[in-house]
RNA sequence: GCGCGAGUGGUGGAAUUGGCAGACUCGCUAGAUUCAGGUUCUAGUGCUCACUCCGGGCGUGCGGGUUCAAGUCCCGCCUCGCGCACCA
């Protein structure tokens, strides 16, 4: 019979499911594992043949840990709200709920051909009042720490979106989402502190078992320096406070910068003679977006503010202010004091504007560039008391100095700014809030939530870009949970990543309506063991969850501070030219197509097969047939019963032990290519040799992971009792996988001359004595002395020969 | 500019601590099977010289180095990908 795909794996698809073969059982008394991946954003387009990577990655490692006699965890579900859903249903007069039930419906059904292990009953969908309800729930537990907190500052517009965008969406100055300009705008936004756990984030990452370039990347966004914060003098008698990593430098400090933002300049102007050309530099920079003003990096510009100095306060030299936007108000205090010397970008400043340049460290011609010193191990000059220090002994000794003098102190600094946490759009979380005109803001009550979404007619934003729920009076207009009097709710909603980052705790108790995870259910599932995402996520996603999980810890929510224990990442599957996949390229595949052309499993086997799991492929059409041609094969060997013993046959053996040991390993260290390959390998060998049951039967439960459809199909052929998914993993033996023999290299001088085969483990004198019996080294060294051997066991001999005199 | 990673046959990619480079695929060549196409099976396949045979030379982006031995380690470059980007 013909391996008959499309049967088989609807089959086996329709018995999973009603079986619910792969129910996670909370507070089952096998150890548990969590096994996760992030979850998609229920697209229009549907599946894209880059979703199945990472989820047939951890398919894999979830269906073997079940194998392995674990209780698994491997959930599913759908971060529905966002932008795309919302232009849409607007563009299509269609309600976003809507638009999204169709989405994941056929999100689910795509998911369902690829046969995922997936616990169905543990779906979760983040637009579903049930569970956005907790996502409310959590905003108010921080607004009542004080970590959400509404502050008017410059914010990242997108032009397009007509939205506020965290920092990290972003990218290269113009919107992650769109590509349109972002420009900065002055609003009142809720915020979350995320800085206050910046250097948690950044402790506890040492314990955490992520991938190194995550770790990296994390703590770069991060961006932690220490240093000192000291104060300035002005003229006007105010203080200047600057943040700088080289307090060390202050003696080389011959100017300062103000960012055109800091508030000084505002009380200075009507002292300044050239308060007109000050104002036009402010209000050019603030017009500018972010790419223009990243763009016109490569230039310095400035304005020397006339008619204010300041003083440096370690040796009472009077130096000029002026302001730039090279200098950022929104990090350290958006001042600086510059020491042109030792920064390039100080230098290149004074450069233009002609301020003094002093060395202080010794080592470099500062008239010719800044001598920015790698380490700390430079000589200080000209600096009074720090001479002939090195920097690293001047750093501490100058932050004592300006704490005696009470003019500074260490401080340290982060790059991370606060999480801006409001989004001026319908389709996303409504923020629970009202605005009383006695009280403030009050936090509904939490027996008001969820607060729903009203129905609205249009979910177009705004002209002066408020959200679209501003125009729902009824909605907006209530009363004061507090005081009873009018007031009016929170019209701007949650940006996206509200919903993402907590869903991993709700699937542990998906239905729970008391609490967003219960008591029992965290307690047993603890923390994900294994969570596998995309690079993408790792200064958003990432970020983001981990502080909301050390939040709920620190109100006694959750047991551990990190809500992931493992964290790896895989490649993007590129198109067949090796660029990204893209409708506008027209280069996307469709994995519906391969299903239906191959099948899931070949799918599967396929995308796991394609290359390095970690690094980015391009997809090939014509390699799938490898794949296919590979179940094929292994079907052609077991779709007729095998009869006999099912210990391995005496001819395979070897190789079935060899192969147990390098699939299970390779999966666990995201092999999957060499694994499969070895799986490869055994069949071919199975062609050479017949293999009788167990050898069968052993290929099998290695393949179930990978191929489960025609693993389940053929176990059941064969009469084994039970499903493939279900049987103990098998085990190997390290004695029956060892050599007798071994054939090993001959060099000589170096280069490779012939093989030979020896007993394992010979001792260095056999090994010689069957060399030399070698017809061709023999020949090698006639006229030759041997003048050296040397012998890596089980490896190579290599002979170093020279003509006997 | 800074940080991370990569560069290996016609192709995708393999190669514990330095120890036989090219596993496993796709493609290609030849043969067999098939009415035929596809499928399937068998053998071969880094380049090159010699090819009647034994065999020889070269080969992991480029240039040096360490070593008996380098894809792997060190130094200096080039190219590509990703991330960050005036963070004081």
């Amino acid at each position: 019979m013909k391996y008959d795909f499309t049967a088989i794996e609807k089959k086996w698809q329709r018995y999973w499911d009603e079986h619910k073969t792969f129910a996670a059982v909370t507070g089952s008394d096998k150890p548990k594992y969590y096994a996760l991946i992030e979850f998609p954003y229920p697209s229009g387009q549907g599946l894209h043949v880059g979703h199945p990577r990472p989820y047939t990655a951890m398919d894999i490692v979830a269906r073997k840990r079940r194998m392995q006699g674990y209780n698994v965890l491997f959930p599913i579900g759908y971060d529905a709200f966002g932008l795309p859903t919302e232009n849409y249903a607007i563009k299509n007069h269609m309600h976003p709920a809507e638009v999204t039930r169709q989405n994941i419906a056929r999100f689910t059904q795509q998911l369902k051909m690829l046969g995922f292990s997936f616990d169905w009953d543990r779906c979760v969908d983040t637009t579903d009042p049930k569970y956005y309800k907790w996502t409310q729930w959590i905003f108010l537990q921080m607004f009542k720490k004080g970590l959400a907190y509404k502050a008017t500052m410059p914010v990242n517009w997108c032009t397009s979106c007509k939205c506020v965008l965290a920092n990290e969406e972003v990218v290269e100055g113009v919107c992650e989402r769109c590509g349109s300009p972002v420009i900065r705008k002055e609003k009142s936004q809720w915020m979350l502190k995320i800085t206050q756990y910046a250097q948690r984030l950044i402790d506890d990452l040492d314990e955490l078992d992520f991938i190194e370039r995550v770790k990296i990347q994390q703590r770069n966004w991060i961006g932690r320096s220490t240093g000192a914060e000291l104060s300035f003098k002005a003229s006007t008698g105010d203080d200047i406070v600057v943040f700088t990593t080289r307090p060390d430098t202050l003696f080389g400090a011959t100017y300062m910068v103000l960012s055109p933002e800091h508030e000084l300049i505002k009380k200075w102007l009507p002292l300044l003679k050239n308060e007109d050309e000050v104002r036009s530099y402010q209000r050019a920079a603030a017009s500018k977006s972010d790419l223009e003003r990243t763009e016109l990096s490569k230039e310095k510009t400035g304005v020397r503010l006339e008619g204010v100095t300041a003083v440096n306060p370690v040796n009472g030299v009077e130096i000029p202010i002026f302001i730039s936007d090279y200098v950022l108000a929104t990090y350290g205090t958006g001042a600086i004091m510059a020491v042109p010397a030792h920064d390039e970008r100080d230098w290149e400043f004074a450069k233009k504007f002609g301020c003094k340049i002093i060395e202080v460290v010794q080592g470099g011609d500062v008239e010719k560039e800044a001598y920015t010193v790698k380490d700390d191990s430079g000589i200080m000059v000209n600096s009074g008391f720090l001479n002939g220090m090195t920097a690293r002994e001047a750093i501490p000794a100058m932050t004592k100095w300006l704490e005696e003098k009470g003019l500074g102190h260490g401080q340290v600094n982060y790059k991370l700014r606060d999480w801006v946490f409001s989004r001026q759009r319908y389709w996303g979380e409504p923020i629970p809030l009202v605005n009383c005109e006695k009280c403030g803001w009050v936090p509904l009550p939490e027996s008001e939530l969820p607060l729903r979404l009203p129905q609205v007619d249009s979910y177009e934003t705004t002209d002066d870009g408020e959200s679209p729920l501003s125009k729902m009076t009824d909605w907006v207009n209530t009363t004061c949970p507090h005081c009873g009097g009018p007031a009016k709710r929170e019209t701007d909603t949650m940006p996206q990543w509200a919903g993402s980052s907590w869903y991993f705790l709700r699937y542990m108790d998906p239905h729970n309506d008391e609490a967003l995870v219960g008591e029992d259910a965290i307690k047993y599932w603890n923390q994900v063991d294994w969570y596998n995402g995309g690079m993408e996520h790792t200064t958003l996603h990432l970020l983001y969850s981990r502080f909301w999980h050390k939040f709920l810890y620190d109100i006694g929510v959750v047991p551990t501070k990190e809500p992931y224990a493992r964290r790896t990442s895989h490649g993007m599957i590129l198109g067949e030219g090796g660029e990204k996949m893209s409708k506008s390229r027209g280069n996307v595949v469709n994995p519906n197509d391969i299903v239906d052309q191959f099948g899931a499993d070949t799918l599967r086997l396929y995308i796991m097969f394609i290359g390095d799991f970690e690094k980015a492929a391009p997809w090939n059409d014509n390699a799938v047939k490898g794949c296919k041609r590979f179940l094929d094969r292994i079907w052609n060997l077991a779709e007729n019963r095998v009869d006999g013993d099912e210990a391995y046959s005496a001819a395979h053996e070897k190789e079935v032990h060899r192969a147990i040991k390098k699939v299970g390993e390779d999966i666990e260290n995201l092999k999957f290519n060499t694994a499969i390959a070895a799986m490869m390998s055994l069949v071919n060998q199975f062609y050479d040799h017949a293999p009788n049951r167990g050898d069968i039967k052993a290929l099998l439960m290695l393949l179930s992971p990978f191929a489960p459809h025609i693993a389940e199909e053929l176990w059941e052929k064969q009469g084994f009792a039970g499903l493939a998914s279900e049987q103990d993993w098998p085990e190997y033996d390290e004695s029956k996988i060892a050599d007798e023999e071994k054939e090993i290299a001959v060099q000589v001088n170096g280069k490779l001359r012939s093989t030979v085969v020896i007993p394992v483990d010979a001792d260095d004198e056999a090994i010689l004595d069957i060399v030399y019996k070698n017809e061709k080294i023999a020949r090698l060294m006639d006229g030759m002395q041997v003048v050296k051997t040397i012998i890596v066991k089980n490896k190579l001999v290599n002979l170093i020969l020279k003509p006997a005199k």
